[in-house]
DNA sequence: CGAAAATTTGACATGACTCAACTGGAGTGG
DNA sequence: CCACTCCAGTTGAGTCATGTCAAATTTTCG
């Protein structure tokens, strides 16, 4: 658990009551590879910190296709915002693309806890502006850049995860086939090589 | 001033005292056509809620084109959040589509009301988690869909401000050109009168 | 080790861009 | 009120980016 306390303190200092009052709400979990934390039809009911693992999420179409939304790996937050607010079912999947351990905090203990520590909303309030940044900019890149670019500026911006992901699972999040991703990347080789 | 107060207080009651003080730090201003709210190098210094009018927020990649972030109309807010919290120049631009009324809080006040209203925290987390969840199915829509369907989607969110935006302006959200959008009309009008 | 999944390859099809030319309003000044 | 310009929108031909499908090959994990 200490790594969730360092990462909420490097927002703001919380004293010792505010850490144990959010401590006794969260519930650290063991997940296998392949393991779904949230399914299409189900209401996201918990707010979900990786301590460790890899893990993604995704949308899946008409025609079946599943389409990357985000990664996720230590230290970093992974729910359906959408469905946890909202209470609605989720349209979403998350599934750990590793096995891993994460911490976990339910929605009513968050509400709860929101009231109780002020600071607290101002800490998520940072958390869902990284996310909104990030996400500012990856819409950016889908409307400016080609899939080339997009590979390139994915490998830059991800360096520690990149190997722990399956090329399928990148190309998804780029938008593009395995198979554009894989010629893509043949190119890339002749081009170092020349 | 009486559209802000509403918007604030639709999300969490607010007492007169903190109306008040929310209000002290809200400048109203006129702006004209094809004015600029943020300009790429310059810091963002203000929070914008649109009182009146419709505003663009766009990139300029290397060869001179621009790409539109987000549109905003009546009630809703336009900022370069990365540029406004890190204080870092904008790479953005904000420019008024029509001339209207805005309303702006500095940085530094923002700030103050933040540390002074802790509701505000919780407001402005809400805000923000809406926009998350906006930008986050705009990614889904441009990796999974063709451009007609993310016009056909468009034109379904936004149905009060699409007639105030030029079509070249929409091409540029939808990640096309604006010959293509052309195309797509054409081959929709088709469609409806077959 | 062996089955299942990931990656690669190539031929072909389609989506989307580029460029240049044309069309048709919306101002603007005479 | 007309003539003019100017800019958004349209059209079409040619090109480039990316998708589809099927098959071969390699890697991964149980």
């Amino acid at each position: 658990m200490q790594a969730l306390i360092e990462h909420l303190q490097s927002f703001i200092p919380l004293d010792v009551i505010e850490l144990n009052m959010i401590l006794s709400k969260a519930t650290k979990k063991t997940v296998k590879r392949k393991q779904m934390l949230v399914q299409e039809g189900f209401v996201c009911k918990y707010y979900t910190f990786v301590l460790k693992g890899c893990f993604r999420m995704y949308a899946l179409d008409e025609r079946g296709n599943e389409h990357n939304l985000q990664f996720a790996a230590e230290n970093d937050w992974i729910s359906d915002l959408d469905s946890f607010y909202s209470g609605k079912p989720s349209k979403l999947f998350i599934e750990a693309i590793e096995s891993g351990v994460i911490i976990q905090i339910e929605q009513q203990d968050l509400y709860s806890l929101f009231t109780h520590i002020p600071k607290l909303n101002r800490i998520f309030k940072v958390i869902v502006e990284h996310k909104f940044i990030e996400f500012q900019n990856r819409v950016l890149q889908n409307i400016s850049s080609t899939a080339e670019q997009r590979y390139l500026n994915f490998l830059e911006q991800y360096p520690p995860i990149v190997q722990r992901i399956p090329n399928t699972q990148i190309a998804s999040y780029l938008g593009i086939t395995p198979e554009f991703l894989s010629k893509i990347r043949k190119d890339l080789s002749k081009k170092q090589n020349s």
